[in-house]
DNA sequence: TTGAAAGCGCTACCAG
DNA sequence: CTGGTAGCGCTTTCAA
């Protein structure tokens, strides 16, 4: 069933059919009338190849995200998801096996298909990843949410993580605490800023050097983070815990935990649904990916539109504060206060 | 950049860019050489919609997933993909906003895109569902994951929750657990089958009635059964508890613990990371996602190669046991035998 | 082994 | 307001 069929059975011509498909151009009531009680009888559904195939958009937009089944890269697919749909675009995702496996043979895949524009789930920071973002950008507009990389066509949103890690820092060390531990996996941009903020951090408030520990897993660092932490306790001296994703700040507070290491206040990133869920409750930098999404796609469609739009928006994170750590750092405060 | 072009730079007809571009007939090694060396150095990049135009294949699959946020949805998209995309299939997804809404629009989308076929993750037991899903099957292979449509052109795998969750209660019961509370959120096919199988297990094995709610919430059941198993606490008899979900269990611990009752015992569904990241850890059954995952490509693609393939495959769920769940049933064991 | 040419289903321009 | 028709970029006969 085509075109030519609907055109047939309604006793007009395709170009009549396919101006009422599209709602272009004028047609007599009776046409459309025609027209569409045929495409309802038959249950036509027209062919997206042909309609792309001539008007040269697919009004489809391709998302690379690494690994979504991690919950932090689910949730923004959901959101641009949802936002997209609203406005009538399907999407083609890539699930990536790695982080830091290389994006080229992806955004070719994207390109075949012809997509209006790619989206990025974060990014890391290899010359390999800017000249991919740089190549595909000069086939389709590329967005990065929560990355950022440089070039004509690209545009990103993101965080101010940097600024977030080191008011953390900050503030652990006004309540007494300084030998801050950082955890942290993957190496992406975002993990890259957070490391950065702990660092300025640590230089600024702290009178202990950075005490820095990556933690990676195949599976989810959860794992790896509890067994890391229960090993470093009584071997490393550390006061506080911050790390780069709330999965790994539970599995440290886990380890606490069982040590009886209460004293130890931890500040995970993303606030994720795992803050709430864990026991005691977590803190947790918000990274704000709601508006990121929003914004990503405010600007997608400002983009398609041949508007202007900046080539890059960032957004203040928040500390959402729970559970035990407005005690912990009281009490601190108060001990450090009492030895003065 | 098209085929004329590169047609046109290597000195040879389109036919023979084709050729070399599909690994399809006959051509010989000058030729191919040739066109190789033009698209490598052009970089060009073939027009997939102009090929699918043609073979009538897209090579595509449309995923529909309700609330892609929802990691239990998540792990099986980020599972077909890497499958899917090993045999060379890109992913159309559509994460749809509610688990409810009809899923007809979603299938008019894909099919308007071509899919090759169609996976469902999960389904409800609507008539209009299963309406929409025979609808879907005349254009386009369908293939259901974790639910169960009957029809033509319908393939399905799952796990046999009911059962599981049958097993669960009698576990309770043989150790002297009589008032098990059943709380469930979603109305899915899975959601019918666990349901089923714990008011089964309560006919067969417990002297009490069944005792179930429904706890519902727009975000995250999570924070719901929170507070539904706070208010319950006292108000309601109940010595275990089963829930279709883990998030739902670990709202139900959380309550339970801040109440002092580390008596009741808590198994969850589907074993998810949240079941690991609780404190104390959960027992979950887990309901083999990654197996049916497998199974539904495997089956995906003796279908799409025209060969006959089971409709439904069941798979068997299997009972992780986790945190304090052993030394509960043991305590409560010994004090039934200690009472009599 | 190769190329000419007829489509695939649809859009959009142009003439009426 | 309508229809004829030339493409969109690629595949696939069919002859050479």
């Amino acid at each position: 069933m085509n075109i030519y069929d609907i055109a047939c059975l309604a006793g007009v011509s395709t170009a009549t059919v396919s101006r009422v498909l599209n709602h272009s151009g004028r047609v007599s009531e009776a046409s459309r009338k025609k027209v569409e009680e045929v495409i309802a009888r038959e249950g036509y559904i027209p062919n997206a190849f042909a309609h792309n195939l001539n008007t040269k958009k697919s009004r489809t937009i391709g998302i690379i995200c690494p690994v979504i089944s991690d919950p932090n890269h689910a949730y923004p697919v959901a959101e641009l998801s949802k936002l997209l749909r609203a406005n009538g675009f399907e999407i083609l995702l890539i699930s990536t096996v790695s982080n830091d496996d290389s994006k080229r043979p992806y955004f070719v895949s994207l390109i075949n298909r012809q997509v209006d524009a790619a989206i990025l789930i974060g990014c890391n920071c290899s010359r390999q990843e800017q000249e991919d973002f740089v190549y595909a950008a000069k086939h389709v507009p590329v967005f990065v949410l929560n990355g950022k990389v440089e070039g004509p066509n690209i545009y990103c949103t993101l965080c101010d993580e940097k600024s977030a890690a080191e008011q953390v820092v900050k503030k652990f060390t006004e309540a007494g605490y300084q030998r801050v531990l950082y955890l942290y996996d993957s190496e992406t941009y975002s993990g890259e800023m957070k490391l950065a903020g702990y660092k300025e951090g640590m230089r600024k408030y702290s009178q202990a050097e950075p005490l820095v520990v990556q933690v990676q897993d195949e599976l989810s660092s959860f794992y790896k983070t509890l067994d890391t932490v229960r090993d470093m306790i009584g071997q490393v001296e550390f006061d506080a815990i911050l790390t780069a994703d709330d999965s790994l700040a539970i599995g440290a507070v886990k380890a606490l935990g069982e040590a009886g290491r209460r004293d130890v206040p931890a500040v995970g990133f993303n606030n994720t649904i795992l803050s709430r869920c864990a026991t005691p409750e977590l803190s947790s930098v918000d990274n704000r990916m709601k508006q990121q999404c929003a914004l990503t796609v405010q600007t997608l469609l400002s983009v398609l539109q041949g508007e202007k739009a900046p080539a890059c928006v960032t957004l203040d994170a928040q500390l959402i504060e729970r559970g035990p750590l407005q005690k912990q750092l009281e009490r601190k405060q108060s001990e450090k206060n009492g030895v003065l």
